[in-house]
DNA sequence: GTTAGCACTCTAAACATCAGAGTGCTAATT
DNA sequence: AATTAGCACTCTGATGTTTAGAGTGCTAAC
């Protein structure tokens, strides 16, 4: 698309004021605001010709422009000027999000909120999921007679625990039992492998033992599909209320966003940004309809060089793209930096 | 307050009517309704009745009427009849919490859920918390040459761990000071009692162990120090947008839904209803502003007999307290149950 | 104690009016 | 050729007006 410098400078004036006002801007205001050395009529002119090109759009006939979703697109492809955290934002984020730290759940939690507060907007993220992970380590830790918690290590570093009532005590035999059966059948296979089914097939050569270890196992799958299963957190919902474009239609959106697949595969079957800049989905470009009046930043976190999970933000297509996404690439970074901690190098 | 029968009846009918319908209940709508073998005009002289006592009210001159909160009160004290589950609903919730046991945080998530679901109205929960348990165990389990896992043991039940990092390689030695530490120190303490000043005063009698020691020490006091900490899991919130009478001001409601200390004072400072039934919470009752437009039903689930946690839900005055109330009060019973399972007796 | 009848009140919807903001076009200007 | 002043035109949103309908309270009769 060809554009002469100033439909540029006009284009990117009318999407910022748009963002900053929600209101239809109109071309003496646009003057006024800009104090450029044109006349009203000449920039009417200048509109005419980007709404011809559709990167503007008329509410009404005698309503100022409004940005289209080419408008955004081509305001953040090629004219927004990024404006990155402050130095001291961003160590108080690193502060809060090293607080959390240990608890990869908690500091996903963390950033999500921090996120939310950052931007006015709604934030998700995923756990960290790693398809190709295998089990690299699993503890059994004695809690009470009957009682033990299991734990698992994954390849990729995540660590997950859960506990296991059994129905006779725990004696040293049946921990060696099972650790001789995990070794045998589970270690360094992909955590997908442990299932209920595999554990079934195992139980039928156990013998009299079998009724001892069964909890242990199921509570062992059960945690090999946890670490499977990404899970969805999502914070500041209540932000989207603040917004005249959701004021109608609010309900749909929230509850389109209760739901974590949908959401999960717009996250992967969006092209990635080449070199981990943020994806930025504007407005009808998402597949969804629920979606096609929001815009939605996200970038993938990486723990320890692997890509794992998805940190992302979601809010009206009249966002402050310019501010929230390095915003948002930045959280990514240092969620990613956090969780690389809890992994063993 | 005296009624006579009749009143009864024609305030049962019209707080039911108007909470099906949220309209305005009129005289002839309700003879209608009831079947009654009397004339609207009779009706009307009744329910003029039943607003001088102040259990209904007038939104204007010429519409019908609305309950007060003092009428609702009564419905729910003297009037409703409640609805309790089906046994095949029972179960059902029964089944899908299950399966989360294991993992106490997964099992309140899962009841919140099924909550909001079931009653179509945000649901909270919050986390078990005593503030009388002391810490009945700590283990370590070594996860990498440089990582751990602490685990800390409440006589509540309460089970917690986190992953910790180490400057040095943790040998055995280093696990057997630390195993001694906490038994001098820490272990039949109250686990208000596990500080991070508590621990810097013993890094002063360790000498060069201290460095070690310290990580160590100071996820305990963070594990610790969640055992302490209520949590708050909120879910449904979207569902109250469905609602005619959030439909103006959800943002405030759902903003002070967010913060989980003024929610967790209502629950503390309500008196108790006797034998662990639900408290109900109506409108004006509500000792904050942002809530005195809706009601709250919740209740304590009992962890092996000690009342831990708090199960409640958030709606419009106008909700079904006859089914709601039984909801909530079987949800809060199969919670206990289940969580229950996880500790030792 | 109950009820028919009726005047009265208030709301919500439908309709009309009008000022204001902004446009597009034309013709004049640089 | 680009810019601009001028102007007629359009559409919205605020405001006012009207009207049908629902529901009430009161009175007088049953």
């Amino acid at each position: 698309m060809e554009l002469s410098e100033r439909q540029k400078k006009l284009l990117a004036a009318i999407v910022e004021r748009y963002i900053a006002t929600g209101e239809p801007v109109g071309s003496k205001t646009l003057v006024d605001a800009l104090g450029m050395p044109v006349s009203p009529a000449t920039v009417r002119n200048e509109m005419a010709a980007l709404t011809a090109k559709g990167l503007l759009e008329q509410p009404h006939t005698s309503a100022g422009r409004v940005p289209s979703g080419a408008g955004y697109r081509y305001y953040v492809d090629h004219l927004m000027k990024q404006y990155d955290l402050s130095p001291v934002e961003k160590r108080i984020l690193d502060a809060k999000l090293r607080t959390a730290s240990g608890d990869s759940r908690q500091v996903l939690e963390t950033a999500s909120s921090l996120l939310a507060e950052l931007t006015h907007c709604a934030a998700v993220s995923t756990t960290p999921s790693d398809a190709s992970a295998v089990v690299r380590r699993v503890e059994l830790v004695p809690i009470g007679a009957r009682t033990a918690m299991v734990v698992v290590l994954t390849s990729s570093g995540l660590i997950k625990s859960r506990v296991c009532r059994t129905d006779s005590e725990i004696t040293v035999d049946m921990a060696e039992t099972f650790y001789n059966l995990v070794n045998d059948n589970f270690l360094g296979k992909p955590t997908a492998a442990v299932t209920v089914a595999k554990i079934q097939t195992l139980a039928v050569s156990l013998g009299e033992k079998a009724l001892l270890m069964t909890p242990l196992l199921v509570t062992l799958a059960q945690l090999a599909a946890t670490t499977e299963r990404t899970q969805m957190l999502l914070e500041g919902q209540s932000n989207l209320l603040g917004y005249r474009e959701y004021a109608q239609n609010a309900f749909e959106l929230m509850d389109f966003l209760r739901h974590a697949e949908p959401l999960d595969r717009v996250f992967s079957e969006t092209p990635h940004a080449p070199n981990g800049e943020p994806s930025v989905v504007i407005g009808r470009e998402n597949p969804y309809r629920e979606l096609q009046n929001s815009s939605m930043i996200f970038g993938k976190y990486a723990i320890a060089g692997h890509e794992s999970g998805t940190l992302g933000l979601i809010g009206p297509t009249r966002m402050d793209y310019a501010r929230l996404i390095p915003s948002l690439q930045y959280l990514t970074e240092i969620v990613g930096k956090v969780l690389s901690d809890n992994v063993e190098e």
